[in-house]
DNA sequence: ACTATTAGTTATGTTCTATAGCTATATTCG
DNA sequence: CGAATATAGCTATAGAACATAACTAATAGT
């Protein structure tokens, strides 16, 4: 391909700073940056385990809520059925938890924690508060706090 | 596959609450779903000008830093080098910024928007503020202001 | 000059997310 | 009751972001 060349090497930027400086004012982009550094930071901290971060999320949720189906599961990650079902698929497939039938409803499976489940969610969540601990170091208990909070009036949550 | 039923519903959960109530102690789970809101909120604003969030972003940094290189830009986004060439390739080939050889190191590109570069982001620019503003309504100015300097004790930035 | 480094590129693979359509079962309501 | 509708789970597929390895060309270091 043709290339013009940049003959001269223009004037320097009229204001300094840092050079993604505009989109530092969106809340977008700073949600996701800090985004990214939290989930490759839990997701090294999850590998260990076999685990990745929506496997061990529904993982999570079907140890504290046994018998939640999978539709539960979705709206309560907020992710679509469709794509919880693999990733109860290879919670099965090792033996982490298990699909029962709902005598009540036949179309619906109770999801339940097997005891490897249990003991596999409890190490890896221990590893993963340590993991976003050392992250978080900058940042006191008020701020977590604050910081959660902010982050729910954006997501409604319930 | 063979299904074992479950015979007796077993007893309620001990504590009450949400489903993923233990997740929620996660400061990556809650910036990751309040992030998730942030980026599809972000992508339909950006939408009808033909951008995506991370063409928008590139966008952004070449209009305000002239002359700014690939490598350059991949840092300030936080991104791998050779996923900025396809950023740029689409950029390019729409005709909203331009490669231009530099003489001094011709190992690199220039990167400069065209005029209709710079129109395109500033008016993707003001459709992204005003779509965030209704994803914010709950947060004082302040408040915003706050989260965003909580986010960056997470992302070190520079 | 020889080596190491850097800029851009290509190819590839994983993960997450989203949509549409399907089957089986349940529910609603005329 | 029976027909229409809704729900639970599943399959297939696609887009997008992100990451890694390996390559070429050009530059910098010694």
């Amino acid at each position: 391909m043709v290339r013009k060349t940049a003959d001269k090497p223009e004037e320097t930027p009229e204001q300094a700073g840092p050079l993604d400086r505009h989109l530092r004012d969106y809340a977008g982009y700073n949600i996701k940056r800090a985004s990214n550094i939290m989930q490759s930071n839990a997701a090294k901290a999850l590998d260990p385990y076999g685990l990745r971060i929506t496997t061990f999320s529904a993982l999570c949720v079907i140890v504290d809520n046994p018998d939640v189906t999978q539709s539960q599961l979705a709206a309560a990650l907020n992710m679509e059925r469709s794509n919880t079902v693999l990733i109860i698929d290879s919670l099965e497939e090792i033996n982490l938890i298990g699909r029962f039938r709902v005598p009540t409803d036949r179309r619906s499976y109770a999801l339940r924690a097997t005891l490897a489940g249990i003991k596999r969610r409890d190490a890896a969540a221990r590893a993963l508060a340590k993991a976003e601990e050392e992250r978080l170091v900058n940042l006191s208990p008020e701020e977590r706090a604050q910081l959660a909070d902010l982050l729910r009036r954006i997501d409604p949550l319930d």
